[in-house]
DNA sequence: TTTCATGTGTACGGTAACGTACAAATGAAT
DNA sequence: ATTCATTTGTACGTTACCGTACACATGAAA
């Protein structure tokens, strides 16, 4: 019967760890949700270390597939892309898990690494699509940064924008560093 | 006699924070690391809870005595004001505490309600000096929030920068935020 | 229908913490 | 030196979790 089960274990650790970082993604808590005792679980897993790095296979396949793959087949102008990949990239469901995996990052080396690989070729990305209408190397550099930073750094600072709704703030920001250089 | 104990606990707190994230605080574990038993531990707090608000305290006192007054201290012009409080704001030995308090602050609203009071400070500041050379309004906010987001961001992003060590890289990018304005 | 593999529940033992109670140590005041 | 308050160590009960063993259920194949 239900043989979708072992899919079901790593989107559930995925879930805890979006939710409540690496230390919230529990055998026994997991099966409770997915309305399950961990009987079976070890049948699947080499104990939870092993579910934590399928839960980042899985995670890294996502994103390396998925989004750039998404933006090249939609097309559009050079600062169409950006938008787009900043979008993708970081847009709802995706970016929970995400910021967690970067959180966990800090202190697992192991876990720091693959990031280093996903978050490489979304720089290469950035890079390339700020190449169209740049030319300077430096200045390409300083604006695929600050669109990075901008991407995940808005969402560990938590300040208000009086005057502003918070999306109209990171949106003059992202606009900002879209204008043609001088 | 060592009645400095009380604080030591809180120090040992904030240091498995920035270590390890708020769930490395453990009474036990911090106990081993100080020397002693947890047996003094619940004469100075009422529980683990406890020693985690007092450490919040402590942290937020930090921010906000010591940074900004050291910088209005040291006085200079607009824009060395802003690296000013840049390097000290985000400075080795306060980011550590401080990135473990935002990605706490992500999954517990009442950290996240102490850490926006810290944010709109800090972000006051930024519009404060970018206010000194800019004029519009739009783009102080763009410039601020930039600011403030590569200051974070780049703890959180693992990404090489071919051609450039990391540190020039987001030399680079704060360059480009303090161009003056066309 | 019987057989069989597979997934699941139950039960168990082990570890790491929490928090409590109380006795022992220890520095300071008289 | 004796007393006292404070700090610390030890012991205990409790909870939450890990991982293992094994019996039971159940759907698919013979």
């Amino acid at each position: 019967m239900a043989r979708t089960t072992r899919a079901r274990w790593v989107e559930a650790g995925l879930e805890a760890l979006a939710q409540g970082g690496p230390d919230a993604v529990r055998v026994e808590t997991l099966a409770a949700r997915l309305g399950v005792t961990k009987g079976g679980f070890y049948g699947y897993f080499n104990g939870r270390p092993a579910l934590l790095a399928e839960m980042l296979d899985e995670w890294e396949r996502r994103c390396t597939r998925e989004i750039i793959a998404q933006v090249d087949a939609e097309g559009g102008d050079a600062v169409e892309r950006i938008r787009r990949a900043g979008q993708l990239s970081f847009s709802e469901g995706f970016h929970r898990i995400d910021l967690a995996v970067r959180a966990w990052a800090r202190h697992d080396q192991s876990v720091a690494e693959r990031l280093r690989r996903i978050d490489n070729e979304r720089m290469e990305f950035l890079r390339a699509m700020f190449g169209t209408f740049i030319t300077d190397a430096d200045e390409i550099e300083a604006r695929s940064t600050l669109a990075f930073a901008l991407a995940i750094g808005r969402h560990f600072i938590v300040v208000d924008h009086p005057g502003y709704t918070r999306r109209e703030a990171v949106h003059l920001a992202g606009e900002h560093l879209l204008r043609p250089p001088r």
